[in-house]
DNA sequence: ATGCTATCGCTACATGTGTAGTTTTAGTGA
DNA sequence: TCACTAAAACTACACATGTAGCGATAGCAT
């Protein structure tokens, strides 16, 4: 699922400042920490997950994976940098109410399915690290998703001078709502509903 | 602002099953761990708190405070329960477009100013105690909105049918989404907006 | 090959979180 | 006033979290 990483590259190594030797055994180090921080995570669940627990499991000494990620949200920071598929697209399936119901069947099943996702998301509020990787995260999210409001305002769906960033929201936080911050039990009609609904608000004129 | 307790009442003393011995010592006890609580989140946020710091602070002996309370998320929710008033109306403005700008205010308000509630939610991914509070504590306030909808309806400002807690959730959980999550800058024409999107929406007919 | 040094492993320590068991204090009812 | 006992204080412990310093290892350039 990673992106291959092309020869030249960007600084990387995320979770440091720059990789000044990034030779063999650091990269060892690197993968089999997050194989562990994430197999656990899986296994287990977001509780469990401690850098003591990491570190045992993955055969890393504990204080070379504070040094290097500091606490648990960095740990999940870069295991989500590492999983995130640079090309994500967003959905064209030819109309703006098919693109938001597809965009949030794919948040809900992250919100539901995905640990590292719930996982981030609660370790956001403890570390920085955390915080900072997931706001970058939905922030380029959101700005590939401006593609589905251009699309539909060329298409004559809905009227220009639309806030897409608005509209997205709109759209996408009930979601979040309901499942993160309500707990509520998933229902599977849930994604449908709320992206028909932020759609016909669209088409009503709100998000000008 | 805590609302006056009646002679006649509940168990309550919330923290603990039941208070069997209420007299003036428990009685001080949890008012001074709970104004330790509150003064220390309010001087030194969420990161500060403590058992141990409240402890200290109150006077009261750490033991004590792990008994009546386990952990920091069970502090809060006592806090939230003894600042939380019952006679909380919802507004009534007249409008369904004013009653939904004047709750969200009200929520751009708390998540803004009230680091209680700030609190809470960061400890609702830590705690159960805090969890269910929360949880509690939107239930009830999404219970009581229900009126604004219901009134909208028999003005015949939005059609029949529609379902109350999707249009409130719709109308407020974008504010959560940025102020919580995305932890943007607040935008003090926010509430309005979000609130004008909700009212067209219901309007056009989402919701239902 | 060989020296340089970034990075890892190790030990030791400091502090934070949470629990068990016991003693003391002080409401409560007679 | 005084015995009863719920609840608080105290002691002692167990384990988790996080840091500092130092010696060992192994990439890397020459």
């Amino acid at each position: 699922m990673a992106s291959p990483r092309p020869t030249s590259e960007l600084p990387d190594d995320s979770a440091t400042d720059r990789a000044r030797r990034p030779g063999g055994r650091s990269a060892a180090v690197r993968r089999r920490v997050l194989d562990a921080a994430l197999a656990q995570l899986v296994q287990h669940g977001y509780d469990s997950l401690s850098i003591d627990v990491v570190a045992e499991r993955s055969g890393v000494h504990r204080t070379t994976v504070y040094r290097r990620w500091r606490d648990v949200g960095g740990l999940l920071a870069d295991v989500l940098h590492e999983a995130s598929v640079d090309a994500w697209r967003p959905p064209d399936t030819g109309s703006l109410e098919g693109d938001l119901v597809e965009v949030n069947q794919e948040v809900h099943g992250a919100l539901t399915g995905d640990p590292v996702t719930v996982a981030l998301i609660a370790a956001s509020f403890r570390s920085g690290q955390a915080a900072t990787a997931l706001r970058a995260f939905w922030t380029d999210r959101y700005d590939r998703c401006t593609d589905i409001v251009r699309r539909a305002v060329d298409r004559g769906e809905i009227p220009a001078g639309i806030d897409a960033r608005r509209l997205l929201i709109a759209a996408t936080a009930p979601l979040y709502h309901e499942l993160v911050l309500l707990r509520s039990a998933p229902d599977p009609r849930l994604p449908e509903q709320v992206a028909r609904s932020a759609a016909t608000a669209a088409r009503a004129g709100a998000y000008g």
